[in-house]
RNA sequence: GGCUCCUUGGUCAAGUGGUUAAGACACCGCCCUCUCACGGCGGCUACAGGAGUUCGAAUCUCCUAGGAGUCACCA
């Protein structure tokens, strides 16, 4: 059997964490089982469309590596591939169910509805439809269509018996007939539900595999009823737990900002994305963590999957994409990290030097400006930042030592990080004190800045001898000034 | 509330009757070290609770509790 599984989201907003994840594990199962990833866009419900929510959806699966080898923007032998565009498709076969017996027109208002919950709610039951409609014979049926009546076309579900099947991660999942409605099947608008066109486009897609949330576990053996009357062969479920917020809340774009874009907009990378959400309720087994989507692809299987839902811990992605920033080749990380310094830097500094310091000491690529403003101009700061209790260093202690230093320094031919390296430490021997004595103080006087990416020796070349020197200066009589 | 499903440390998770109950993130400590980060070493913390079955249960059964999903002319 050829494996066809298929993404198929509505266009109601952006796309967030959890339908990334389902996307992914799609294209995992296609590409694994050598089969076709197909993309469709449910969009039968015509008042929840947003504008660019369908573009997102290309885009974001494009720019994944999720491609798809069928679906709306790029075609193939089953579209097409927006149900908007096979509204006909659906109401033949929602007659076909009529014909068949296993679905029934329904011209209850909206009022009876109404009136039949408040009813329900009264007694403190649930309510569900009586099947009132049913009893219409097939003339009184054809008489009020003709009349111009509005109707609805619902599924005639049994009230009797149990209706099972066996998911793929949940095992066997039954259901009690007597628990499931007469769903609407076809709007009186003419546009079909979820419940109708999963079946009918599933089935006419030739979709194998029906990878979904587990929203669906229990509503499940409704649509089996259909593709039973149907006399079409039932797809293999794989239904999915759900990405949480937190123990209670599901991910949603609204409570948090985990869509895919808002993570690439903190300086997430698309591979790191990838790679931790793959994990997120999917594990291979042994103890490594960090897969290209290739490698994931060749070792997906189902077994991996997990029923229970996954906290989507922000704190772990960081982590994994700090080391996916330190995988890259220095090349590539400019590459990556350009926006950002573009961005951030002002002055004129060897992009690969600063590049080299950085790129170990990332976890987000939105770091780059915090972490190195101290390049574009020494900051305002106190002098309380030269005390360091392990240095030993205090701002009185730091002056000589920082005037010494700014003149061993500026006698340097070559300002290499090695040569000032052993420059220094010859201003420490001297004054007969540790190195610590000096260092500490000289990256303190060319950043001004507690922490910095890379120690004094290495900063001081990256912003070359007369910045260098300019900033010592400064420093020294700035400390000379607040001493008084 | 009915129905369906879930439950190993703060989080992700291995584990499918016999293990000192892995590993990772986070956190803490130490080491490395010109700050920080990286790296190395170590530590902390878990089988939701209770009954069974069994020589033996995280693993099997039942009950309880907690949680999630669903009960639309949404998907």
């Amino acid at each position: 059997m050829k494996v066809r599984t298929r993404f198929a989201p509505s266009p109601t907003g952006y796309m967030h964490i959890g339908n990334l994840r389902t996307a992914l594990y799609a294209w995992l199962f296609a590409r694994h089982n050598n089969g076709k990833f197909i993309l469709r866009i449910e969009d039968t419900d015509r008042n929840r469309l947003v504008e660019e929510a369908g573009n997102v959806i290309f885009r974001t699966l494009k720019d994944t590596g999720l491609n798809y080898d069928e679906g709306p923007d790029i075609g193939g032998e089953y579209g097409p591939y927006v149900q908007s565009e096979r509204k006909e498709i659906y109401g033949k076969y929602a007659r076909l169910l009529v014909e068949k017996g296993a679905a029934y027109y329904c011209f209850c208002t909206k009022e009876r509805l109404d009136h039949l919950r408040e009813q329900a709610a009264a007694e403190g039951k649930v309510f569900k439809y009586d099947k009132h409609c049913m009893s219409l014979s097939k003339e009184e049926v054809q008489r009020k269509i003709a009349a111009g009546e509005e109707y609805v076309i619902r599924q005639n579900i049994p009230t009797q018996g149990e209706a099972s099947y066996e998911d793929m991660v949940y095992g066997k999942i039954s259901v009690p007939m007597s628990d499931m409605e007469d769903n609407i099947l076809l709007k009186s608008d003419g546009w079909p539900t979820y419940n109708l066109a999963n079946v009918i486009d599933d089935h006419l897609m030739e979709i194998t595999h029906v990878i979904r949330g587990m929203e669906y576990l229990s509503s499940t053996p409704k649509y089996n009823l259909l593709y039973d009357a149907l006399g079409w062969q039932r797809p293999v479920y794989i239904h999915l737990p759900p990405v949480m917020k937190d123990k209670h809340k599901k991910l949603s774009k609204r409570n948090g900002d985990a869509s895919y874009e808002d993570l690439i907009q903190k300086g997430y990378l698309k591979e790191a994305i990838l790679n931790y959400i793959a994990l997120l309720g999917w594990n291979p087994g042994g103890e490594r963590e960090i897969y290209s989507l290739n490698e994931l692809a060749e070792v997906f299987t189902l077994e991996g999957l997990s029923k229970s839902s996954a906290i989507f811990d922000i704190e772990k992605l960081t982590w994994m994409n700090g080391e996916y920033i330190r995988a890259l080749s220095l090349e590539a990380f400019i590459e990556r990290a350009r926006p950002y310094f573009e961005q951030s830097l002002t002055s004129h500094v060897d992009l690969k030097k600063l590049a080299t310091l950085i790129q170990p000491r990332l976890e987000t690529l939105v770091q780059i400006g915090e972490k190195i403003s101290f390049v574009n101009a020494l900051p305002e700061y106190s002098i309380d930042l030269y005390s360091h209790k392990k240095m030993k260093t205090t701002p009185e202690n730091s002056l000589n030592i920082l005037i010494a230093a700014r003149q061993k320094m500026a006698s340097l031919e070559d300002f290499t990080n090695d040569a000032l390296y052993s420059a220094l430490l010859e201003v420490a021997q001297e004054a007969e004190v540790k190195s610590g004595r000096v260092l500490w103080p000289v990256r303190i006087a060319i950043t001004g800045t507690a922490v910095t990416p890379g120690g004094a020796t290495e900063i001081a070349e990256l912003l070359g001898k007369e910045e260098t020197l300019a900033r010592m200066d400064f420093s020294i009589s700035k400390l000379e000034r607040e001493l008084q």
